[in-house]
DNA sequence: GCGAATTCTGACGTTCGCGTTAACGTGCGT
DNA sequence: ACGCACGTTAACGCGAACGTCAGAATTCGC
């Protein structure tokens, strides 16, 4: 057998890894963000490496985008459909309304590009803003220096 | 003289014009966001034009790219540290203090610059892993598509 | 100069995204 | 079988960023 990572985290190294903390972890699950995972005998929480990804995942959407927890549950469940079906692609029949449910998947992701798109488009104008104000800074520091060598000259 | 197109605007109008609540106009005077505006005799806020812009900037950092009012204050003192030595800048003396301000207000501004490039790189490899899944759905969707006219054909 | 519309200042309420504490149950090495 | 680290739920707390009255003052149109 091939040496599998390792398949089951408990809360603690979960949090580790991910650098969430438990309460967020569980709060996350409360929230819908993540299947409940499965629990030992004793209750105690399992998460494999899928799991760990979606909360890396849920981090970067929320501290590098600033989306809210909701916003986030929606993109995820729409990343979700296409899971499902994939894994129930044969066994059932129903092929309209998996089309739908694809299409209405497709529409929210479409959304979200063009989301990302508005706001890096608004960032490069944000940053090419700073830049320019940089270059003020530096012209203002460069004369300070002149005018300082000139004192010294004298 | 020239017809400006309007000096004052009162709470309401700004607020119409920024799509920002009276409340939050408030709320960001207090929190030093804004500098207090003039006020008429009564006690009435005016706002410039100035004051709308500076209103559109927090906007526009808050909502698109998620800094919090905190961030966004330290961002536009700095801001302000370049007009105020502008203003000021033959009647003082100390150049070495106006210098070491430029230095740091420089030092904030590439700090900003920085996050916005990494926030950008991370949105571009989210916005490439969207258009994948874009692709996958339209893939899917196409086989249905086909199996659908297959049966029509039968 | 009067009434309606607008604004003012508190002050308390709300939602989000967790932090923290309490009291109690589990897993595991020895 | 015991101790101890680790985990569980439940509940309250908290700061940020406003929402939402209440009650009084101000401005404006007529």
């Amino acid at each position: 057998m091939g040496r599998e990572p390792r398949e089951f985290f408990q809360i603690g190294d979960a949090s580790e890894r991910t650098g969430l903390t438990q309460r967020t972890l569980r709060y996350y699950e409360e929230k819908g963000l993540l299947r409940t995972p499965t629990r030992m005998e004793g209750g105690f929480r399992l998460y494999s490496e899928e799991d760990l990804q979606r909360l890396e995942r849920i981090k970067e959407l929320r501290e590098l985008l600033g989306f809210s927890l909701a916003d986030i549950k929606e993109m995820l469940d729409a990343e979700e459909v296409r899971l499902q079906i994939k894994a129930e692609w044969r066994k059932d029949a129903d092929a309209a309304d998996k089309a739908q449910k694809l299409r209405s998947a497709r529409e929210i992701t479409l959304q979200q590009i063009q989301l990302i798109d508005h706001k890096m488009e608004k960032m490069a104008t944000m940053r090419d803003q700073l830049a320019e104000r940089i270059a003020r800074y530096d012209a203002n520091l460069q004369q300070y220096a002149e005018e300082t060598a000139a004192e010294h000259a004298t």
